[in-house]
DNA sequence: TAATTAAATGCAATTTTATTGCATTTGGAG
DNA sequence: CTCCAAATGCAATAAAATTGCATTTAATTA
């Protein structure tokens, strides 16, 4: 019999079992629960957004994982000013625009030229590596416009 | 008699009084005190930083200073993940690299460019206006990496 | 399949960061 | 100088994240 899947979208979403697996991590019931509900929310989450989303798992233990995850690069976290973090499963890269007024976001489908990245990699004098980049834009949405 | 002038650096600091008045801030003297400190510190600092080094000024009300210098884009604001953020004075707009093992810094000294900037304002539906913007790499010191 | 162990989880308590309300002070306009 | 909105200080509070420890569990080995 195959694996599960869950197949709404057009692309099929990543096996989180295979995922876990690939990065050395256990598979629990929890990691999957979480994982999966990532997948299918389609933007950033917060740690309460997650934890009353998947109640069978405790808010401290997803704040455990996701710091796992985040070290791995399975999950992108980034910094919306809120007070929180936010973290989201990513199928493909990318960033958002945050408003100062009313902290709508809008994602910003587009992530850095890769000669940046090499730039950075090339300049640093005290990293061995650099793995990863957290990138937001700040501005006033149309609402607030007004 | 001219205006007091700190030229430690071959460069020469912008008059903090001035920069308060051209962005319609009150002179007073907690702000002309931090925003001294930062222009001096050349890197990051935390709240928690600032009023330690301008004992003069309460905590607070730094929280609230920085809070309308980053709206009014005076101060640069970022998060490292170290679980509180940071603010910098900066001559030249630029970013940092930060360890994700022991939390170093370290300055980038390069901007995205101006076209990865214009195409975010441009395709973006539903802001009317991107003003600034925060990106952080995370990597691995060579400290760490040993 | 049973035994074993390191890793993961849940719960309670705590720490740390940031915010809020309100009384007092102050910069700058008139 | 007078006046007032803005800024500040202090105390209390709220919110986010972390820590310690007991218990459970995934995955390896026999």
């Amino acid at each position: 019999m195959a694996k599960k899947q869950q197949c709404e979208s057009g692309v099929g979403h990543v096996d989180v079992r295979s995922l876990l697996q690939m990065h050395a991590f256990k598979v629990t019931k929890q990691r999957v629960a979480v994982l999966e509900h990532l997948q299918h929310a389609h933007g950033p989450c917060t740690i309460e957004d997650i934890a009353h989303a998947v109640p069978a798992v405790n808010q401290v233990t997803v704040y455990r994982m996701l710091k796992q995850f985040v070290d791995a690069g399975i999950i992108y976290q980034t910094d919306f000013r809120s007070g929180k973090a936010y973290f989201e499963f990513q199928e493909h890269h990318h960033h958002h625009v945050v408003c100062t007024s009313c902290g709508a976001q809008e994602a910003v489908e587009a992530c850095l030229p890769a000669s940046f990245v090499d730039h950075v990699s090339t300049q640093t004098k005290h990293f061995a590596s650099v793995a990863h980049h957290a990138l937001e834009f700040f501005g006033t949405c149309k609402r607030c416009a007004k």
